[in-house]
DNA sequence: TTTCATATGTCAACGGGTTGACATATGAAA
DNA sequence: TTTCATATGTCAACCCGTTGACATATGAAA
């Protein structure tokens, strides 16, 4: 059995009040005591229970993450971040990937709810849910606008759109296809927005590629296939994620299309892992340690009670890293 | 203030224990007194608390999962699988990226035991640690060997080691170059064993260069473009992971080389990540996913004391992809 | 000598849900 | 009419650590 407060006691030879003075640093010690609670704790290997301690005191220290994936370089990137600056603040994360589905975000919610979570860190588009079961949780998102109460912690979406599009005329892209997610009403579609105003701005017609499945390789690559049949002219795309950019170079590649003689291609998100594996494309880096340090900041001061404005948006400044793909 | 289960009884009209009952399905209970129950369930937004039932339970359901960064795609998709496994079998995962440090693997080790886990899946290699705490905790390691009584789940190293540099040896590489992490203690080097081995067998030296910061693409840069001026004769190479190989094409562009004409590059994992981002790379896949199974079925056991085996491990076959980089 | 900061003990309530023991009531089957 | 499965209630102990109230003891400063 797992020694408890009452065996450390015994061993130390003290009340099991004093062990829990020890443990809580209340009230006065001697250090000689306290050497003795620590020996005795050493001793029979004790931890104590933060399960029973949390009941007490009411605050689980615990924050749930809700993300798509950790597959994704940038929500593995970003769930490091997270997890790291919690770890250092004393909390605790309970892992979610939700692949975005919306019966699993419930169900997750439900299972964080039960574990007396003191906030939750949301990177997903479906949790409408959150609104009436918020009650008094404390919820951030990053990157979703999921309803008027939550604070959005983001990178600036419509410039990084506006740079990346705007670098493609620049280098006179005539044909600049879009390869975008699927819009969806919980998201903000900012990226795609400044796409469609710079091309607005110079008379120049849109050209929306829309990835339903973002984490399905296969379905992905079929639509991308499609944009050679259904426009060869394309000379630039703006790829919304550095994935998606990737699988497009692939496929020109494949099509004997040279890049970036024949097409010019640009990225976002610029997470690490990408930038290692395939320094040459030209993406809009996005801060992500910077959104995850926001997105802690503004959840701690909501569970602090701190935090009032009930309209916060963050942006955070994006970054263009030209490479040689555009 | 949250509504508990006297809230929850007072207002559908029954006693607590009748709700705990509904909670738990247990004893009778007539179908309209569940509707009432759980009506009132959902009018006062209740959530059961896991905090007091896993008290009284002492089953946290609870699972750490120590990983060196999510950051890292290998690690990101084992623990995108790992979680959504643990999801499916009603476990919660407590989340720790330890950057290989040990400090930080010592910090999460305690928190999870005071955070009563049920189990622990270990991705790092620090925790020697757990001999002497391990006491009853269930543990299972993932490609380390922590002591004689963790059970390991790994795919097939020295396979995959040999099956790398017999590739790149048919392909008429004289000069194979090894890119690999740094040699300790508590790692089996059997990818680097297999490429020693089997370049002994054709009378040819090894040449081994160690990585040591993993997660610091600076210095990983600075160690691979030594190569050049030390060996400037390589022809082959043969990378223990993804990344490194891709930092190793990075560098050789950067030299001048032609891949696969000048020099020949095999990596290793074959995460769908790179799979994605630079689908040329030939690599030694891993079944990740399988990992991931192998790895909770053999936690399962040991929680539920099924598993008496002390030396148990596990290997899963990997496979060749054959890219344009060999 | 008095006073007070320091040091430790005892005791019980508390957090929220679970469970076993036991009582009671109803309606259907034997 | 008896019996029993079904249905629900009451009550208290339990899980483990925390905390406040209160008692007691010691030694040093005033």
């Amino acid at each position: 059995m797992k020694p408890k407060i009452d065996d450390v006691a015994r061993l130390a030879g003290v009340s099991p009040t004093t062990v829990s003075r020890v443990l809580n640093d209340r009230g006065y010690i001697s250090n000689e005591t306290k050497e003795k609670v620590q020996d005795a704790m050493a001793k029979l290997n004790y931890f104590p229970n933060d399960i029973a301690r949390s009941l007490y005191t009411k605050r689980s220290n615990l924050l749930g993450i809700i993300m798509p994936t950790t597959s994704n370089p940038f929500f593995g990137e970003l769930t490091f971040h997270l997890e790291s600056i919690c770890a250092s603040l004393g909390y605790k994360v309970l892992l979610c990937n939700s692949l975005n589905q919306k019966d699993k975000e419930k169900k997750y919610l439900d299972m964080l709810m039960r574990n007396q979570v003191d906030g939750i860190i949301v990177g997903t588009h479906n949790l409408g849910i959150l609104n009436y079961q918020k009650q008094n949780l404390a919820v951030v998102s990053i990157d979703r606008y999921l309803s008027e109460t939550i604070p959005v912690v983001s990178s600036d979406n419509y410039e990084g759109g506006k740079l990346a599009t705007e670098l493609l005329v620049r280098k006179s892209c005539e044909h600049i296809v879009l390869i975008d997610g699927v819009k969806e009403i919980e998201k903000s579609y900012l990226r795609r927005e400044a796409y469609i105003d710079t091309l607005d701005k110079i008379g120049k017609t849109p050209i929306i590629y829309e990835i339903p499945e973002v984490f399905n390789v296969q379905s992905q690559q079929e639509i991308i296939e499609n944009i050679f049949s259904e426009h060869p002219e394309v000379d630039g795309v703006f790829a919304t994620n550095d994935i998606f950019a990737a699988s497009f170079i692939t496929a020109a590649k494949r099509y004997g299309k040279k890049i970036p003689e024949d097409i010019k291609v640009i990225g976002y998100d610029g997470t690490e892992t990408v930038r290692t594996v395939l320094p040459d494309l030209t993406t809009i880096r996005q801060p992500i340690e910077m959104i995850a340090k926001e997105a802690i900041n503004i959840l701690l001061k909501e569970i602090e009670g701190e935090f009032t404005d009930p309209l916060h948006e963050t942006k955070l400044p994006i970054s263009l890293i030209e490479g040689s793909t555009t």
